[in-house]
DNA sequence: TTAGCGTGTAAATATCCTGTGATCAACCCT
DNA sequence: AGGGTTGATCACAGGATATTTACACGCTAA
């Protein structure tokens, strides 16, 4: 029975773990022995490194793929503001860290304000900053707690997070650990979910333009789970927005469901709440008195 | 919320209502004078604030439902670095923020090993320490589900956010993305708007001269609503300015009367604004057969 | 190294949405 | 009233979005 202790751990779903936690990193600095030292320590830790001498465009930073990016404000002069607030609103994924010289509280507080998520003053200890830069990622890929996720049970499908497998009946449907990570996700919510925001909460970071991941996973997993409880839809597609979990056992079908055609019409009750799959379409007529009477 | 056919564990999926962004923070500090301060800031900025003088259980820190923590090691001699670490693995949704006098690099780095999302070394100023503090809370609140906007209720319809849907009754209207943003928009303000301001705030830059698409996604979100409650009006023209959404009931209706008692909404609205400058009467066109046949 | 697997890309196809242009109706001003 | 302007309606072509298939790459284990 579930005790749940907290709402602050709702919702947590873990990132991707396989990759082990290498943290893909940029740094916009110019001082190369600050760089090279990082550059150093990073690479023992199996991290991967990037140094940028200029401003990186918001879709550059994208196409990186990157967990974190060090900025140096010094290097970009009255315009590092306008940047930082751009890169931290544009990209909310990721952790964004201040390392610069010695700055005012004002500064400070305007760095911390436009979304940076720490700020370092140097001169600092590599260490100290990587330790901070992994504090500021760690956040994303924060692991929920084995001891309270509980196996839930969706239609005829179960989800165990503690294996990280889900099941029909007693019969796995081997999915893979992402397909799993989706999954799981998905039915950690009732609303829909948009692609980004999908892709940013099981990848780690931004979503490129025109990434189709997240459909051929999503397609991987329909398949698995029409295998697997072919009487169930579960994954429904919202045209222009994303997807949404909900278990909806397929309607028997009943006779005299093409007189009309187009007549069938969306339950909010039972059905949980959107019919679903672009499959039908309220038109005009579907209120018609005649009908309704 | 989905009331699912079969029962599943996520019950409180609706539950964590926060209080806006608002702060819950617990200090566990001996400076009566640095904890005055915080108190200060904090209640300035409408957070809710508790300080503790003696490390209190991960049971007692769950039943204050926080969002974040400041420690002052200092105040916890040795077993401080146990206290860290069980309050961090066992509580990864809070913001664990040390907050304590000098100290080593190496002692910092092990502070955000343990899982302490940001070391702040004492004296501090106490908006820097809260904007530290609001950038940890930040980062946790990102990686939990975005909040659930709460459906609202207008006249025989229902808009759910979470959806990106809008229903009369428990039917579904059916709306696309772009008509839902634009009926979404309409919804959430009681002036009058502009057809460049919806353009704008919909497809996000600036509308061309003579565009009319406003126009035609306005007569289709009218012909949906219509469908689905022919007996209100919603969506109405200011000429020469632009729409306004109002759910007004048709006055002249024969029909059966108000089975559901639902009929108080529009009462005070027909008096602040202008009422029905140019309310059109559409509903006889509407369901003429002749025109939908 | 090779085989196997998981992952992500590219391209083709299927589906649906959007916005244009034309036409007609409603409205405002003179 | 009447002319000119603005809004409403409609159909449809072009474009955007989703699905599906096939395959290349990289990682892991034998």
């Amino acid at each position: 029975m579930t005790p749940e202790p907290s709402d602050t751990l709702r919702g947590a779903v873990s990132g991707p773990q396989r990759n082990g936690n290498r943290l893909r990193l940029a740094v916009l600095d110019r001082d190369p022995g600050f760089m090279q030292v990082l550059s150093n320590r990073l690479s023992a830790l199996g991290g991967e490194y990037r140094s940028l001498s200029a401003p990186a465009s918001v879709d550059a930073l994208v196409a990186m793929r990157l967990n974190a990016v060090v900025i140096d404000l010094a290097v970009l002069g009255p315009s590092g503001w306008d940047y930082l607030e751009r890169v931290c609103t544009r990209l909310p994924g990721l952790a964004v860290i201040v390392c610069t010289g010695p700055s005012s509280v004002a500064q400070r507080v305007r760095g911390l304000r436009l979304g940076a998520d720490a700020w370092i003053t140097k001169p600092c200890h590599a260490e100290e900053l990587i330790c901070v830069i992994e504090a500021a990622v760690r956040r994303h890929r924060r692991t929920e707690m084995p001891a309270l996720e509980t196996a839930s049970r969706f239609g005829e499908i179960t989800v165990r997070p503690d294996l990280y497998q889900a099941y029909a009946g007693d019969m796995s449907l081997e999915l893979t650990a992402r397909e799993f990570e989706i999954l799981h996700l998905l039915t950690g919510s009732d609303r829909v979910l948009r692609r980004e925001e999908i892709y940013e909460r099981v990848w780690g970071y931004a979503m490129a333009h025109g990434d189709r991941s997240v459909d051929v996973f999503v397609r991987k997993l329909r398949q698995k789970l029409r295998a697997a409880s072919p009487d169930w839809s579960y994954i429904h597609t919202h045209f222009g927005v994303g997807y949404r979990f909900a278990p909806e056992p397929d309607a028997g079908r009943s006779a005299q469901a093409d007189t009309d055609g187009e007549v069938e019409v969306a339950r909010l009750d039972e059905a949980g709440v959107d019919p679903g799959v672009q499959t039908r379409r309220l038109r005009e007529r579907a209120l018609d008195p005649a009908l309704t009477a």
